[in-house]
DNA sequence: GTTGTTTGTTGTAATGATTACAATATAAAA
DNA sequence: TTTTATATTGTAATCATTACAACAAACAAC
């Protein structure tokens, strides 16, 4: 089981503080925070940190394979150190994310009891016939 | 058929030049435009059209069913004035994005010929059990 | 260890899509 | 018409994110 010290360095990224906080705190919460709610909820344990080191570091996990960005189209990203496949959904009510364990593919049928989808829509992202093509 | 006009009126939205050149824009071009090509390219036809008309027209083409936003997280919306069931294929060389007349359910198996997925998400909205309790 | 090099952190200043707002114009209703 | 409601327009905010430069901490070579 690696640590969070061992995650960095086999991935060659220098530990820090400021990362192993944040990977803890992805991790224990599992939450699907915001970078704000990041930033804010390390602040007293951290009072030096600064947003864009919050930034840089979940760019660095997501680029590193430590974590996942979520975008559920609120105008900010959240983020999820879960990064098994599984499935989202997104409370138009209260705002909160709940985790369906349940890949990509069936969801709509194995709901959680007293949930109910409005809206879904899976985003396929690629590379079209064309760019391929171009890349011979 | 209901023409542009009556489609308006049908839902209560007063027509003008701009709501229908807008409209026929995105029946005409169907390119999945973003606000920023609708406005240079209906600049021409209307010169003193205004980015936030187009803001307004399409929140109200989406509230009353004339069109759908598209959220490939690239930072800004895009449009589609076709709001039967189907999916959406971005291709992340070249930006454009493709129709698959597919449900959101069975996308990688039938794509086109030579499309490669790298990333699908399926996002769904909804409402939780905690606030459909609530609502009560 | 010490020195030099690379990488990470921090704060401030841009960026850029979207929204707010107020003035004007146009459409519908009376 | 006259009045009332809704649309359009331009400018000014908003706000998440990114760019950048200074400083600091980690790593490598000696």
């Amino acid at each position: 089981m690696e640590n969070a010290i061992q995650k960095f360095q086999n991935r060659g990224m220098r530990p820090s503080i400021q990362r192993a906080k944040i990977l803890q705190y992805l991790l224990d919460k599992r939450n699907h925070p915001t970078v704000d709610l990041i930033y804010q909820e390390l602040l007293p344990e951290l009072p030096t940190l600064s947003r864009t080191t919050v930034y840089n570091t979940l760019d660095a996990f997501c680029e590193n394979g430590l974590a996942i960005h979520l975008d559920f189209g609120e105008g900010f990203l959240r983020y999820d150190a879960d990064t098994t496949p599984h499935s989202h959904f997104f409370c138009k009510c209260c705002q909160k994310v709940f985790d369906l364990e349940i890949p990509p593919e069936d969801i709509a049928s194995k709901l959680p009891k007293g949930f109910v989808i409005q809206e879904s829509q899976l985003y396929a992202f690629g590379v079209c016939e064309e760019c391929n093509k171009a890349k011979l």
